[in-house]
DNA sequence: CTGAAAGCGCTAACAA
DNA sequence: TTGTTAGCGCTTTCAG
C-alpha cells in the first residue's frame, strides 16, 4: 500500500498488473476494457478494499455540471425572492464542485411565458432542471421533453407524484394546512372562520395552495365540525381596495374574529389589522417572508406556519447537484422539511440561520 | 487568471510577485511573512477575488485534527445520547477533512469525574475541545489549563460567556423559558401552575435549567402578573414515586391544571398523564429527545419547547472542526438556533431531517 | 483495448 | 523571510 493507511489508483494498477488509466475505466464503468483485465482489476480493487478517493477525484475531474432553475419571476421580499436566497447558497455550496446554476424566469399569470422559458431551457442544454409546478399540463409536456433529452429533473416546494424526478425538496402542503387550522381554533370555541384569499389573475391555471385549504378544512371538519368558513377574495396589488374589502368583509360578518391566509401573503392584512385591532382576533399566516415575519412580530398576526423557505431551496440545489455528480440513476429522493410554527416569542434567529453555517471552509 | 473561470493560488502570487508558498502562508495566517509582502498578496487576492479552493487544500494537506468532545455520559435515549447522535453526524461530515472527534465522558453527579476527564483530555492534547458547561469551577479552571496548552475550545448547548471560546452553538435558554410560558397559557385564564422539577444529587453544584426557568416566570411577570407558580420535586429514576409525588402533588393544588418541567425529562410524567386524564390539562415541556416527542404524539404534552439537538452538536462539530482547519484567530462565533415549537401535529420529519442531507460527496 | 504522462490547485519540506 | 519543488490521488488526453 506504498505506505498509507488506505490503497490508492495506484496500488490496485499495480496489484492487478495494468495501468492507473485501466482501473479508473473499470472503477467508472467507462468501458473500453477487455473482460479479463476487467476482472483482475476488480479482484485487486476487493482484496485492497479500494475506496475512489472522492477528493482527488473531484479535483482532477474536467467535468462542469449546469442546474437549470425554473421559476417564477419575483419582486423584492416575496415568496420567490426568499427561495432566490436558497437558490443562491445553494450555488455558492456547489460552486465548488464544479456546478453552476442559471435561473429562468416566467411571469406565473401569463402560460405563455412559462412555455417560452421551457424552450429556453431545453435549448441550452443544463445537466439538470430544477423546478417547481405551476401550469400542471405545460409542465408535463415539458417534462416529456426532458427525458427525451435524457436530462434528469427535480422539484423544488411542490411537486407531481407521479413524475420521475429525482429530487423533490418541500412539506407536505396538506399537513401545513391541517397544522393551520389547529393552530387557529385550538384552546377556543371557534364558531366562524374567514379565509382571505387572492384575486389571481383570470386567466392563471395554478391554484398553488389548494392543498394547504383542503388540510386545512379537513381539520376543521375532525375537531370543529360545526365551524363555518366564509371565504373574501382581495386583489394583491392594490392595498386600498385590500382594506375596503376587510372592512366590508367584517362589517357583513361581525362574528368572525378568526382569520386564516392560506397563501404566502398575510402581510397584505396589515393595515387593516392595524387600523382595526381587536384583541379576541386571530390570524395565522404561511410562509417565512419577511414581511410576513414583520407582521408576527408586531402581533398582528399570531401564527405562521412555514419552513425555512431558503433552507428548502439550498437542501434542493446541494441534493440535486449531489445526484447529478455522482451520475447515480435517476431513483426518488424525497426531502421533507420539517413544518414549523412561528409566533412572536419565537422569531428570533430564524431567517438568520443560513446554512452557510454548516460549510466547511 | 491563466485561462480559468477563476483565479489561483498562481496567479495571486504572479500578480504580486512573490512565489506560491508565500501567499499561502497569508492566506492562511501561517506567520512568517513580513508586513509589506503581505499586504501585497492580501491586495492581490482582493483584486482577482481569490478564494482558496477547499478541494485541491485537502488533498494536499497533511494535517490531522483531533476534537476531544467532554460531556456527560448518558443512558440510552436521554438529552446527551440524543446529542451523541449529532456529534457523530458531524465527526461523519468532517472525516473527509481529517478530523477526529474522540468522546471523553464525566458523570454530571460527580465533580471527581469531571476533573479527571478533564485531565485525561488535557493529556491526549487534541486539537481542540468542545464542551459543554456543568461544574462552573472546575471548568473555569480547566480552561486555564487549556489556555495554557493554547488549545482553543468551544461550547456547545451551554456556554459561560465571559470565556474565549471558539465557537457556541446553542438556543437562548431564558428564550426558550419565556416562549415556553407563552405556549402554556395564551389565551387561557390561567391563576395556578404547577412546575416540575427534578430532585437532583444533592452534591449536584449544577443547576443546569436556572435560565429556562427565569425566563419562564418573567413572562408570567409580564404577562399573568397574579398567576401563582407552585413546585414539587420528582425522583428521575423511581417511576413509581415519581406517580405517587404527582398524585400528592395533585390532591394538595386541584386548582393547578398547568404544568412545566424546564428539563429535558417531562416523559417523566406519562405514566400519571395517562392514569388521570383531564381535558382542562395542559402540559409544557423541552427537548426533542425521543420520549418526549411520544408523549406529545400522544396528546398527553401539549407543546414541546427545543431545537433540533442532534442538529446543534452537529453545527458545533462542523463549525469547530472548521475553525482549526483555517486556522483562524480565535474570535467568537456564536450560532444561536432557532426554537422551535412542537406540537402533535408537527411532530413529522422534525428528527428525521438530519444534517446529513446537506453533505455532498 | 491499454499504457504513459500531464495536469487539477494546493501544501509542506527544504533550500536559499 | 522567501522561493522552489515534489507530491496528494485521480482524470483525461494522446500514443501505441
Amino acid at each position: 500500500m506504498s505506505g498509507k493507511d488506505h490503497a490508492t489508483i495506484f496500488d490496485v494498477a499495480r496489484l492487478a498488473g495494468v495501468a492507473r488509466g485501466t482501473v479508473d475505466r473499470v472503477v467508472y464503468h467507462r468501458g473500453g476494457v477487455s473482460e479479463k483485465t476487467a476482472a483482475k482489476v476488480k479482484a485487486a480493487i476487493r482484496e485492497l478494499g479500494y475506496k475512489a478517493n472522492p477528493v482527488a477525484a473531484q479535483l482532477a475531474s474536467k467535468r462542469k455540471f449546469t442546474i437549470a432553475c425554473l421559476t417564477p419571476s419575483y419582486e423584492k421580499g416575496d415568496y420567490w425572492d426568499t427561495m432566490q436566497k436558497g437558490f443562491n447558497e445553494g450555488a455558492a455550496a456547489v460552486k465548488s464542485h464544479s456546478v453552476s446554476i442559471r435561473m429562468y424566469h416566467f411571469d406565473s399569470d401569463i402560460p405563455e411565458s412559462y412555455l417560452e422559458a421551457c424552450q429556453q431551457v431545453l435549448k441550452d442544454k443544463p445537466s439538470g432542471v430544477l423546478m417547481n409546478v405551476v401550469f400542471e399540463e405545460a409542465l408535463r409536456s415539458f417534462v416529456h421533453s426532458l427525458e427525451e433529452a435524457r436530462i434528469p429533473y427535480a422539484f423544488v416546494d411542490r411537486k407531481l407524484d407521479d413524475l420521475d424526478y429525482t429530487v423533490y425538496c418541500g412539506v407536505d402542503p396538506w399537513e401545513a394546512g391541517y397544522l393551520g387550522a389547529y393552530l387557529l381554533t385550538h384552546r377556543m370555541q371557534v364558531k366562524e372562520i374567514g379565509i382571505i384569499r387572492l384575486q389571481r389573475d383570470p386567466r392563471g391555471q395554478s391554484d398553488p395552495n389548494k392543498l394547504r385549504r383542503e388540510g386545512f378544512m379537513r381539520y376543521l371538519r375532525d375537531y370543529c365540525p360545526d365551524c363555518r368558513v366564509t371565504a373574501t377574495f382581495i386583489p394583491p396589488h392594490d392595498p386600498e381596495q385590500i382594506l375596503k374589502n376587510l372592512e366590508q368583509f367584517t362589517k357583513d360578518h361581525p362574528d368572525i374574529k378568526h382569520f386564516v391566509m392560506a397563501n404566502s401573503r398575510v402581510h397584505l392584512m396589515r393595515d387593516f389589522l392595524l387600523l382595526h385591532p381587536d384583541p379576541q382576533r386571530s390570524v395565522v399566516g404561511y410562509d417565512d417572508i419577511e414581511r410576513n415575519l414583520a407582521v408576527v412580530k408586531d402581533s398582528l398576526v399570531e401564527y405562521l406556519v412555514t419552513r425555512r423557505t431558503p433552507l428548502q431551496a439550498y437542501y434542493a440545489v446541494v441534493n440535486f447537484a449531489s445526484c447529478l455528480i455522482s451520475g447515480q440513476p435517476p431513483k426518488k429522493r424525497n426531502y421533507y422539511m420539517h413544518v414549523d410554527i412561528l409566533s412572536r416569542f419565537n422569531l428570533k434567529d430564524y431567517d438568520t440561520q443560513s446554512p452557510e453555517t454548516v460549510n466547511l471552509l
